[in-house]
This record gives C-alpha cells, sequence and structure tokens, in this order.
DNA sequence: TTGCTTGTTGGACGATCGTATAACAAGTGG
DNA sequence: CCACTTGTTATACGATCGTCCAACAAGCAA
C-alpha cells in the first residue's frame, strides 16, 4: 500500500513562478489590501512559509509579479503587431486593438496594476520598474509614430499624448465599463492617431 | 491654578471635517496600505476610538474623503472656468491648465486617487461613487464642448476622449514627474483639442 | 455650585499580518 | 538499502489591524 506523498518538489524556477502566477491571481481578485503572504501560499497550494524561502519579503514578491505582469502585455501587444504586418498604420491600429482587448483590458489586469500604482510613491524599487517599463511602452511608441511619417521633433510629445490617451481609456474602460465598450475606445483613439499623424508631419 | 484641559469638544461636523482631512493626509503620506484608523486619528489629534464614533467603520471614513476630495478637485475646476470668462475655448484652456496645476496635479492627490481605485473593485459602494463623479466629469467637459461648436452626434465620444486624454496625462504626470512636466501636457491637451473641436463640428 | 448629557479617552479583545525557524520528508547519489 | 541534501511543512512569535466599551471629563442647564 502506497501513501500519496505529503507534497511534491518542484523545479525552482517553475515554483517561483507558480508563486507569481498566484500573486497576480490575488492581486486581481482581492486587491492590494487582500494580498498577503497566507493568501497567495493557498491560492499557489503551498504552505505559507514557501513564500520567503523564495523571496526575501512579499515586497519582493510583489515587484516580480509586476515584472512578470507587465513581461505578459508586452508579449501581447507585440503578438499583435507582428501579426499586423509591415505596414506602420495598420501596426497603429493593431497596438490599440490590442491595448482594448483581453488579455490587456481586463478588470484582473486592472486590480493588478493598481497595487502596483500604489506601491510606486511608497517603494523605491517600484517606482524605478514603473519608470523603465513606461520609458519602454514610449519609445516603442515613438518607432511605431516615426514610421508613420511623424517629424522627429515632434516624436516625443506625440508618443506622450498617444500613450496618456490609450492609458486613460483603458483605465476608465475598466474602471467603468458601462460608461463606454472597448469599440469607443478603439474609434476614439484611432481619430486621435489621424490628427496626430496629420499635424505632426 | 487652572490646568489645561484634556481635550476639546468640537461641533460634530467640525471634527468629522477633521478627521476626513487627517484621512487624506495619511493616505496621501502612506498610501492604502498604511491607512489604519490608528495612522488618522495620530494625524487629526485625537484619541481612535473617537473615528468609529464619527463613522461607522474605516470603509465609511474613506468613502467620506472620497466624496469629499472629488468635490475640492470639482471646486478648483469651477474656480479655473469662472476665472477663464465666458469664452468657451478660453474655458477649454483653463480646464486643462487647472488639470495640471496644484492642487489638481500633486502626489499627494494622486496617492489618493489611487487608493480609492484600488476600493473600487471590491467595495461597490465606492464604486457607485466613481461612477458618479466620473458621470459628472464628462457632463461638464460635454458643456465646454458643445459651447465650442461641437456636434451633439459627436460630443459623448469627444467628452470620453478629452477626458480619457486628460485623465493619462495626469496620471503619468504624477507617477513619473520627470518624463515630462505640466507645460508639456498643456500643450498636448490644447493641440487635442483644437483637433477635436476642428474635426467635430 | 450642582447635576446631567455626551463628546472623548484609552485600553481590551480577537483576528490577521510578516517573518523566522525547527522538524519533516522527497528525491538522489553512493 | 541507506545516508544526505534540501525543498517543504507547520508552528511560534511579536506587531498591528478594526472594533468595541466602560470610564472620564468638558460644557451646559438649573
Amino acid at each position: 500500500m502506497t501513501s500519496k506523498p505529503a507534497f511534491t518538489r518542484a523545479e525552482p524556477d517553475a515554483r517561483r513562478l507558480s508563486l507569481i502566477e498566484a500573486c497576480a491571481r490575488v492581486l486581481a481578485a482581492d486587491g492590494a489590501a487582500g494580498t498577503s503572504v497566507r493568501a497567495i501560499a493557498l491560492e499557489a497550494g503551498v504552505s505559507p512559509g514557501l513564500v520567503n524561502h523564495y523571496f526575501a519579503g512579499i515586497d519582493a514578491l510583489v515587484a516580480a509579479t509586476y515584472a512578470h505582469v507587465e513581461a505578459q502585455v508586452s508579449a501581447a501587444i507585440d503578438s499583435a503587431l507582428a501579426a499586423a504586418g509591415p505596414d506602420p498604420r495598420a501596426r497603429l491600429d493593431a497596438y490599440v486593438t490590442a491595448s482594448f482587448a483581453p488579455p490587456v483590458a481586463s478588470g484582473a489586469l486592472l486590480s493588478t496594476w493598481i497595487a502596483f500604482w500604489s506601491l510606486v510613491r511608497a517603494r523605491p524599487a517600484i517606482a524605478r520598474l514603473h519608470d523603465e517599463q513606461y520609458a519602454q511602452f514610449r519609445a516603442r511608441l515613438e518607432a511605431l509614430l516615426a514610421g508613420c511619417g511623424v517629424a522627429p521633433a515632434r516624436l516625443r510629445l506625440a508618443a506622450i499624448a498617444v500613450t496618456a490617451l490609450v492609458d486613460g481609456l483603458w483605465l476608465e474602460l475598466c474602471l467603468s465599463p458601462q460608461a463606454f465598450d472597448a469599440q469607443d475606445a478603439s474609434e476614439i483613439a484611432r481619430a486621435a492617431l489621424d490628427a496626430v499623424i496629420s499635424t505632426g508631419q
């Protein structure tokens, strides 16, 4: 008679990833206030002590989750850009369409992101992560806009403008889904792109 | 020899207001995570028990603080509109200028707002407050845009677009102040208003 | 002054937090 | 088959959380 093992060992990287994914799920479900070591461990199906075995503390785990979620969003957008082909304007349209569709636009991701924002002012390490991520998003958008003929001198402000518009639409789309829908957001963003491209070249 | 009073009685409304203002300061300084009954009472200079005497719980105090801060922002913008005079376009410019200047644009207000957002998905009462506030902001902007000749059929999406742009600029301006400044934000918003007005009438 | 109302205090209570650590057991090399 | 390593568990600890309540005292009425 063989008894069932009390636990199974995992590859360190696989276990770290499962903890990060559990953290993202708890963040999305309960918000930053409900995200504790015990809740994450329960979600991951492990004991609470394991969190501190793999991460220096709860802050380090949240920071790692931030980096992981950001990488997922970035990958989803890159995938949409790759599927759009080489035409510069089609790539811009794919960028905004992907920004307002799952998995980028979802209540769960919003909860996760807000939890990160709430830590930006309190934890310098999180603030640095945010600055890097924001700069990366702007750089990608600058490249897309340059491909559409926006003059180099106007590139910086144009990228800031489009990023702000997309972020603002994404935020309210997730916070108040009844006010407008993804199609409205896409229409607004496309019209703004027309204006930016026509006046910027 | 007269001994100093151990405490002073206050008008109920004045005491409630002092607690709300203390809650806003703690929210701004420490974020949602550091906002506790004891921290708020310490900030207000009263004993912890008084918070539960005036509010049903910490959530009720946070909700009251949300309503109060929102009223302050609304008053600041209304004041800027009143000072701008009757010209519709001048009023729109005043709207965006006020949005990117203190006291609307400040790290403290951002921390407070993020704390509210983090509660929107978890507390239906906060979600309702947010929906009302967002609808009110859009309605005011729709009136301003209508004054500039935007067609009624395009009014709704135009207001959503400008609100999203201003919110997105405000958010990143507070989160990453080194990426761009208030003047950049105003310039971007004014250019977008030109585009919205010229294509919307 | 005296008595009463009630705003206010300060601590108790149980729950839950993050962290640390000793004991346990799964998997591996000998 | 047996140690040995170490991923994993379970628990303990002090701190802090929200809530509650009995006692105190400030200010007003008589």
